[in-house]
DNA sequence: CTACGCCCTCACGTTACGTGAGGGTCAACC
DNA sequence: GGTTGACCCTCACGTAACGTGAGGGCGTAG
């Protein structure tokens, strides 16, 4: 039952817009943007002059101006626009200056907190805490049972005779492969490239410098990355979205060469 | 009635960290920063190891992190600080990308709306729609009385003769003007110092192209360019704090240069 | 005729506090 | 001993921009 044809119900608009039929709920509350007319069942109607207006809308707060101020901006239409955009760039430019402040502290901080790790080995595995490692220790046999209290043995029987430094270069090591993932994952390269697969044989050949996993233990080593909070915080430290690329890569890896 | 000497209450904290008492409470109240004790009366007590708590507080809430996830840092003495720290920082950087992204559209937006503007002069006072300029009037005349409306009828016979481009360069003049005064302003430079004392008597010149203000109402212009949103907007869009540094160099230079 | 999808209006939850209201406490001064 | 003024407390509501149900009406396809 609509009154005019060339009108948008809710939905419709939300879907061109990629915005939440909410958000038009609220636009609408606030006086943003009114739909153009409500059928007697009290649909709301959106004609191509509001969709017009809200591209507006979304304009404007994509730079983070208030809905408030984005009102004010479209419904008085000799306002000093330029004027308006200069003052908002100004503090875009003071937030982004602020940021790489920030940026540089944090990495400032970064560098003497992996130092401070660094000089104070302790018995600690690639800067893990014994009690942190104790910790996963329980977590995994907990979850894969005596397959894991068999690789946690040879695990530590293999690097029963490694130093702080060996630590820290398979940690090094580590972090430059998940670096390297990363960069691949950002450029949208497939899990099933073969460049990636290259990184996943070396992901593989160190794992194995530790324990030597049957394949199928090997294919759910990316899953357990994303299943601890403190592993996935650790790779989603190198994107956000490593960890499911990873665990694709590895599980591929897995059904490709070690089956066979 | 202090029970431990070494305590200090919401005040006296709130004052050495440069917070709000009600921050304090919050901080309470979420389990983010309890006191060291409270008293039989209800206050609030905290030591010396609360407020080392609260400066890495406020460090960890500088860079955005929220204050439950900083709460989680805190309390998890072997949390992976590094990696929870690499994390922010891709965030961080992804934040300061998109804000550079917004910079160069805004630029653009800017630009092609002052060629819109420069194209489409119609009746314009120097990109000022014929509609605003009656609502500037209306305001002057409400604001200031008679004193106004002989300004403005001045200012119409003056510029008469005017065209478009007339108006543009003495736009254009008086940006440039605002860009330096604002320069001044950033390098700490006081309205008295002569080089800022220099801008104003440009100032004052540029006014008088458009009426002669008697030494009062000129002291009072600066005020007023904080009074009307419009003209704030357009002063602020140089500097944040470019409308009271302004009336305060008018206001000097009107003393010392014009009642002489 | 009923099932399913879309629509509506409340109304509360979120973050990190700001801003009172209403009332007790502390130290000092008279 | 009373009073003043600065401080403290606990509610409790307001902010921005919606998210997320709850509970119920509307429309149409099988």
């Amino acid at each position: 039952m609509r009154p005019n044809p060339e009108s948008y119900t809710v939905r419709q608009v939300a879907g061109f817009a990629k915005i939440s039929v909410r958000a038009l709920h609220f636009y609408d509350e606030i006086g943003l943007l009114r739909p153009a007319y409500t059928g007697a069942n009290g649909y709301r109607y959106y004609g191509s002059e509001e969709l017009r207006r809200l591209q507006d809308i979304l304009f404007y707060r994509e730079f983070g101006f208030a809905l408030d101020e984005i009102r004010r901006l479209l419904d008085s239409p000799g306002f000093d626009r330029p004027a308006t955009l200069r003052s908002h760039r100004r503090q875009l430019k003071a937030q982004a200056g602020r940021i790489e402040q920030l940026i540089q502290t944090i990495d400032q901080t970064i560098m003497s907190e992996e130092k401070k790790t660094a000089m104070n080995p302790k018995k600690m595995y690639a800067g893990v805490s014994p009690k942190k490692q104790a910790e996963y220790e329980k977590y995994l046999t907990d979850r894969y049972g005596e397959c894991a209290t068999k690789g946690i043995a040879e695990s530590k029987q293999k690097t029963r005779g490694w130093g702080p430094a060996d630590f820290a270069r398979e940690k090094a090591g580590n972090d430059e492969l998940n670096r390297e993932f990363a960069c691949l994952l950002e450029a949208g390269v497939p899990p099933e490239d073969p460049a990636v697969q290259a990184l996943a044989a070396r992901h593989h050949k160190m794992v194995c410098r530790f324990w030597t996993p049957t394949p199928k233990a090997y294919a759910a080593m990316g899953d357990l990355y994303g299943e601890h909070p403190d592993f996935r915080t650790y790779y989603e430290g190198f994107h956000p979205k490593l960890v499911p690329y990873l665990a694709k890569a590895i599980r591929l890896y897995a059904e490709r060469e070690l089956k066979a």
